[in-house]
RNA sequence: GCGCCUGUAGCUCAGUUGGAUAGAGCGGCACUCUUCUAAAGUGCAUGCCGCAGGUUCGAUUCCUGCCAGGCGCACCA
């Protein structure tokens, strides 16, 4: 019995309660259900006969226990108690939880995807880092939490576009030229230039392959050395994302957005619409009508387009590809932009709370010998999406990354990180994985034969463990389903690093396997069937973290 | 000054429509392997849930104020 059936239950228990006149309180649309935190409180319990109390005018003991009554008939309940204020503990029947297992590994990789987000077309824009430098470890942040929300929101049945914006306009571009021009040259890195080793080291590739620029005149090498810096640049930042399994539908090029005419196109479009006007020789766009802090200039007195221009033009480029949400996924320090990005999509027409979601992700921390390292290109101090993978490999940098609420700054001793790896969660999680991988190919060796549905007893799994397993399990995907709805990856880290913890408890109290001499019983039959729906549990949630589930440790 | 985020165990952090004795991992102490992987399990210790009010039968959760830390407030990108 998965919790939604058992929410169902209730929810008919409390409309037999209303027909047949003993309780005057509306059905509820839905039912909270939670898992119990110990297994004296039943399987699960719920408030409801809290939340119906105040206008079924009935204390709310009297209302759960009329609830009960109608409750203990229902099939599958073993037994449904009253307890503190007016909770309802509810016991499933073994035979009822158990099935849970059966429903888990016939549905495979399909169990936790969900209809939830169905016909959402969503873009998903994260790490846009600029072709100026390496993937440092803030954008390694993203990189993890984004890619895992595009896998979740697809398995909440979202149609999802992953992008990465490539800011290749501008005078970024023009600074890191000149920086690697000057390294090519042998000169210090120019006065707001880029630094770093990284520099010298694509000045030392575009001279390789392109010997002549050693002598060329500097206004000749100049735009050579943009282009093939930029082209090394981005090569190198897409090898990082793909090595770190991040892949994008999109990679969109700024540029682009200039070259074909789209950002005046988009300024003649929102002028149309009437929030646009010249002042001081500049074109605004008059955000502050939707509640912008001030309005935002998209042409400077000087002619230039602003690079919020070219936002809007995006934006309005996005909405023309037919997605009904774009996902921005900033750091810290661009927050103020969801004032600007809101305010653009009202100037375009659109209900902002719909069609623009900018999720706000604190900045990573790191520490060195407890003093704060500085993330900047320009210093050269950068420490990088690759540097974090040589230390402790692709699947303990992204469990890592991914495992914390974005809301909170993460801390992050750069010293510790290999020092800590083998005692990262992630592994408390995978060996999960191996264990039951390394279960199920005993239990092959042994010759036991478990596959037939009919091998399956789930009215033997009564121990408490195996309730709590089976508890466990059955969350997983109301996890994912609230982890898309709230794009909030790390719910499904702490989930199974709460699933690991059940399952190795189980483990250890419930012998799956016969022990030498032992004859094999429908019982260890029915708990490798628990076994295989903890391994099809683990690695679907490691898979929409994009972290491996190993069969080895 | 204004705005956003944060403040929970020694450390890093969970805790979504308010609920039962506030949790996990790491670290500390003490235990458990001749039998499925001990990267595990068991027990113990450590908490004015930043502070003060308010709403409520009930607040770590909601509201207000204050304190502390981080990050922003360009005709920069």
């Amino acid at each position: 019995m998965t919790p939604a059936e058992l929410s169902d239950a209730v929810q008919i228990a409390v409309s037999a309660a209303v027909q047949a006149g003993e309780l005057d309180a509306e059905v509820p649309r839905e039912v909270h259900l939670e898992r119990t935190r110990t297994r004296e409180h039943g399987d699960y319990a719920t408030n409801i006969a809290m939340q119906l109390a105040k206008p079924a005018r009935k204390p709310p003991r009297e209302v759960a226990e009329i609830i009960a009554g109608h409750l203990r008939r229902a099939s599958g309940i073993e037994k449904v108690a009253v307890a503190g204020p007016g909770f309802l503990n509810i016991t499933l029947d073994s035979g009822a939880a158990g099935r849970l297992a059966y429903q888990i590994v016939v549905a495979g990789t399909a169990y936790g995807r969900s209809e939830t987000l169905r016909k959402q077309r969503i873009n998903l824009e994260f790490v846009s880092a600029n072709p100026t430098g390496p993937v440092h470890l803030g954008h390694t942040r993203w990189a993890a939490v984004g890619d895992s929300l595009r896998r979740i929101l697809e398995a909440a049945g979202a149609d999802v576009a992953s992008e990465y914006y490539i800011n290749d306009a501008g005078v970024q571009m023009e600074k890191f030229a000149n920086s690697l021009l000057a390294a090519a040259r042998g000169l210090p890195a120019p006065q707001d230039g880029y630094g770093g080793q990284y520099i010298a080291d694509i000045a030392a590739k575009i001279l390789e392959a392109a010997p002549h620029l050693a002598d060329a005149p500097d206004a000749d090498a100049l735009p050579e050395f943009r282009e093939r810096g930029h082209r090394l640049m981005l090569a190198e930042i897409t090898g990082s994302l793909e090595k770190f399994g991040v892949h994008y539908d999109v990679w969109f090029s700024e540029r682009s957005l200039h070259a074909s005419g789209r950002v005046d196109e988009a300024i003649a479009t929102l002028r149309t619409q009437g929030h646009v006007y010249d002042l001081d020789g500049a074109i605004w766009l008059r955000t502050t009508d939707f509640g912008d802090d001030k309005d935002r200039v998209m042409v400077k007195a000087d002619g230039e387009k602003t690079y919020f221009a070219a936002d809007a033009a995006y934006y309005l480029d996005k909405r023309s590809r037919g997605f009904d949400t774009c996902i921005y996924m900033l750091g810290a320090d661009h927050h103020g932009y969801i004032g600007r990005l809101r305010a653009l999509a009202s100037c375009a027409g659109d209900d902002p709370d719909i069609s623009v979601m900018v999720l706000i992700g604190q900045l990573v921390k790191l520490l060195q010998g407890g003093e704060e390292l500085k993330m900047s290109k320009r210093a050269g101090t950068i420490v990088t999406l690759e540097d974090m993978v040589d230390l402790v490999g692709v699947d303990a940098a992204r469990y890592t990354l991914a495992r914390s609420s974005t809301d909170s700054q993460l801390v992050i001793d750069v010293e510790e990180i290999t020092k800590q790896a083998p005692e990262n969660p992630v592994y408390y999680v995978q060996y999960v994985a191996a264990r039951t991988f390394r279960v199920a190919a005993n239990a092959r060796d042994l010759g036991i034969e478990w596959s037939p549905p009919e091998s399956f007893h789930p009215e033997l799994l009564t121990d408490d463990r195996e309730a709590r397993l089976l508890a466990a399990l059955g969350d997983f995907p109301r996890v994912v389903a609230s982890a898309a709805e709230l794009r909030e990856p790390h719910r499904i880290a702490r989930y199974m690093e709460e699933l690991a913890g059940v399952y190795h408890r189980f483990y250890d109290g419930c012998r799956i396997l016969p022990r030498g001499e032992e004859e094999v019983s429908d019982l260890h039959r029915s708990r490798l069937w628990l076994n295989d729906a903890t391994r099809t549990v683990i690695s679907n949630g490691l898979a929409m973290l994009g972290v491996s589930a190993p069969e080895r440790m």
